[in-house]
DNA sequence: GCTTGACTTGGTGTTAACTCCAGGTGTTAT
DNA sequence: ATAACACCTGGAGTTAACACCAAGTCAAGC
């Protein structure tokens, strides 16, 4: 698979996926005979991963950091899962935060909607 | 209330109220008669609002944006409520997002977990 | 009256995460 | 074989959201 195709199926810009793969935030991919990149399918579950994992905020330094780990094997499976948990841990305290802010939003959406109802009587009283 | 006590109470920094100000993020805040900021119970509620629109990642542009609408007076609700609803849906998107991100670390960290065993039983096998 | 400490402003510096660009190489169509 | 195109690399530029700093002012304690 060529990177166009890549980014079009991923939606990310090949100048981002030539950049995650220059941070190792990939691992690095196989050039074809004429030194463009050739993605295989292991290479674009990678994309996909990191892509998930960045659409929800986690921070690209500590994903290098993953990776890396995965890349020594099976010695490191320990010190990845408590990176996953305390990633975890994180995301849970943002989504708490969002849907705090989610209710706030909802409560000022109807009080706005309130107060159109409003407006809307007193004018039909001055039609009157 | 000083700014170092605000600073305190929302555990944002004196240069980030002020930063927040400087660019019409919180209407700005009344000086006492040596030139320092004296927060109103008024302004706190502004610092909390905002904190917690950031802490869900409403972008500050468009916070200010809004604090300018509301400044404008009640002919600007209908466009207010409007602003509200596209954060809102955006902010179920990125909700989305991290739901399903949540449930592949969970994933993850559960496969962990698996391994961890099996190579503890494979050790206790070596072990007999 | 002098130091100490909290505050002020205006401006510069920093970090994360891209994004763009110039100059070059290889492939493909006419 | 020449134009058009996709891709390459190394490096510079951009944006959001702060964080930091210098130089100055003001009030309080000694």
């Amino acid at each position: 698979m060529m990177i166009a195709e890549v980014s079009g199926k991923f939606d990310l810009s090949q100048d981002t996926l030539r950049y995650y793969e220059r941070i190792g935030l990939i691992p690095s991919v196989n050039r074809n005979k004429s030194g463009s990149r050739d993605y295989t399918e292991e290479d674009c579950k990678w994309v996909e991963f990191i892509k998930c994992m960045r659409s929800a905020g986690l921070p690209i330094e500590v994903l290098i950091e993953y990776v890396g780990l995965f890349q020594q094997g099976d010695t490191t499976i320990e010190v990845r899962k408590e990176l996953f948990i305390e990633q975890r841990k994180q995301l849970l305290t943002r989504m708490e935060d969002m849907k705090k802010t989610l209710e706030r939003l909802n409560y000022k959406i109807e009080s706005y909607e309130q107060s159109v109802v409003k407006k809307e009587k007193e004018l039909k009283r001055s039609e009157d």
